[in-house]
DNA sequence: TCAACAACTTAGAACGATTCTAAAATTGAG
DNA sequence: CTCAATTTTAGAATCGTTCTAAGTTGTTGA
């Protein structure tokens, strides 16, 4: 069953993806949609999604990329990641997994979701679902080096 | 060794541990370590603390909780979670240990560290350490009850 | 004891990320 | 093409947090 659907070109299909969420695939959805699914897995804040944009000639409001960030996470498309209470980031990669934070930079780096396991954790209280669980990694660059 | 140091009197000792830390016991900093020390762990919000503070009479300024919430911090006696990018919370149980985070109400659990394993973790890239495994069950109210 | 200086507190301004507003522009249906 | 509904946008507003500069307090040592 869907056999090579997402894989049949290195592009995204956002005009599809946009439709199939009921979003009117409008020039800057369009845009920003190419920017986050086209080639491979990403990390985003807005700003820096604002920037790309502006650097690749789409002119885009900041509004506007925070209103189609929250469309998009709602739709599925995209994932929030709460690492940082500075900034907030979107992931596009919606599949079950966790992150390396390097606390330095700001960087996320994905650590699949059957790598990692999680054992005893203790039942969620009385009248509670489990919605998630995320494992954050926190790293600090290690400067120095064993020459 | 250290037999029951820190289980003699309900009490936190706040006098002591500011001046282990460097700290000049101030009225504010004694005040603000008694309410975040004196019984049991504590997960609590600059704002939460601040009118806390109020509500017991103690007089401190929003800029001074959050001083000391940071120099607490600095020095061990406080650590911050990160769970909602709206707010900052600080924890009174600096051991190792991980949460519960209700979504809805934005109150957090602990868990302790020793219930929960986390097994798989690739390694840290080259040149990073890793400084702290965060895990992070996020939950949702269930209203509904299976009556 | 108390002077003197560093450490501390504070009100309010400033800040940065995010959200809101209301008005203008675009989209899709017919 | 027209029209209504949706979307975009600039700029104002908000919110948590940090900064600033001035006043206060704690500590030290004569």
């Amino acid at each position: 069953m869907m056999s090579s659907v997402t894989q049949d070109r290195p592009y995204s299909q956002t005009l599809t993806r946009l439709r199939e969420a009921g979003l009117r695939p409008t020039r800057q959805r369009l845009a920003l949609g190419r920017l986050l699914f086209d080639g491979g897995d990403r990390h985003v804040t807005a700003e820096a999604l604002h920037e790309e944009a502006q650097a690749a000639g789409v002119s885009v409001s900041l509004a506007t990329v925070y209103n189609t960030l929250h469309q998009f996470t709602e739709a599925q498309l995209l994932r929030e990641v709460v690492v940082d209470s500075a900034r907030t980031y979107f992931d596009t990669n919606v599949s079950d997994h966790h992150h390396f934070f390097l606390e330095n930079s700001g960087s996320l780096m994905d650590i699949d979701g059957d790598k990692i396991a999680v054992t005893g954790l203790p039942q969620a209280p009385e009248g509670t679902d489990v919605a998630r669980v995320d494992v954050i990694v926190r790293l600090h660059g290690a400067p120095r080096q064993a020459s």
